[in-house]
DNA sequence: CCCATATTAGAACGTACGTTCTAGAACAAT
DNA sequence: ATTGTTCTAGAACGTACGTTCTAATATGGG
């Protein structure tokens, strides 16, 4: 019952992912937002608590659409060769999610959620650092037997660090990838995991 | 003849620096800067065209610290062991200025000259990408005989980009990098550069 | 000593923004 | 048809900010 919508959530989401992914986290103002989807202020407080909570959503999205993806392809890794194609996952994500890439690689979380999280979103929150780090804990279990910090500092910039760098500046750019990239990636991998155990 | 200054640029740039390293950019705002020099606002604009001028102009002294530090170490390499101490360069120079790397690593140039440069910059603004690319280019052909897009590429993700992606986590969370952490980068270096000319 | 000047000091102004408020419109159930 | 509810619509409000304005103060030169 009561009035139809004109605007539904998902209609200021993709508004803001647009927003903030052109022009900045800044961008999305309240103004701008239902400027660009053409409802009133007033409506978009019909459906999200405040802007932060809005940009905390659109954050978290973004998060979790990478997140996910690369956890599936490393838990199928128990190798070197099968941690080079996890590296090489951001790369192929970059080409599917091209806003979103803007927003995860251009910007830090702080820009989006800035204090706490909104209540609606805390136990998403809680539960992406855990994730990750027991992708990354298995993996180097599966492949080197061990699980120490040292071994994962080193998973994690093969995997997931040196890859954000190198991908930072195309995304910035607004530029594809070089050619050579994935290769780059994995010699990356195979020299900073070892040819074997190491 | 005039009053004597009690607040001079120097007082200004530092504290804007801290405040931009602790909260990030958007933390400098003129009542917070003069509070914290302990000034009133209106002083700020004796020294400073603007609140934006002055953001350049700390951004400017950031990139430029680096910048020159490491073409210097690249000017000495003309192979890829010669290169491997130049990509190390960024986490020395992390080491030596806390403050100052978390501005260049965790915002961008954006953040603080979002339209053009102000006109006391733009001679330095011009001259910082020629002066990268010299730089990488020249190494190029010293070390491989040719300095053509892929050859660049390689060069920038082996020594900029990767070491800029593998650092920045530690940065962001204000704790030392890992023991191994040259290691890596050295390893990257030399997987990405060939252990010959390649 | 006095004047020009550079600066401190902080109030005042205009603007942009997030949020809330008031009024009205559309729909479902009775 | 009436009522309750959910939404549109946009004006209104309070606040934080960058900038400018007015007044006072200190310094050096004539």
């Amino acid at each position: 019952m009561g009035r139809i919508a004109k605007f539904d959530r998902d209609d200021l989401t993709r508004a803001a992912l647009e927003l903030a992914a052109e022009r900045g986290p800044g961008a999305v103002t309240v103004a701008a937002l239902s400027a660009a989807v053409g409802a009133p202020t007033g409506s978009i407080y019909h459906r999200f608590e405040s802007r932060e909570a809005l940009l905390a959503e659109i954050w978290m999205d973004v998060v979790e659409s990478f997140q996910h993806g690369f956890i599936a392809r490393l838990a199928e890794a128990d190798d070197v060769r099968g941690a080079a194609a996890a590296a090489r996952f951001m790369a192929e994500w970059v080409k599917e999610h091209p806003l979103e890439a803007r927003l995860l690689l251009l910007h830090h979380r702080k820009d989006f959620v800035s204090g706490k999280w909104p209540a609606s979103l805390v136990e998403r929150a809680a539960a992406l650092e855990p994730a990750m780090g027991a992708a990354l804990g298995g993996f180097a279990k599966r492949a080197f037997g061990r699980a120490d910090r040292e071994v994962i500092a080193r998973v994690r910039f093969a995997l997931l660090d040196a890859p954000f760098g190198g991908i930072k500046p195309y995304v910035q750019e607004g530029k594809p990838l070089p050619p050579g990239f994935d290769q780059m990636v994995t010699a990356t991998v195979r020299a900073v995991l070892g040819g074997k155990a190491r």
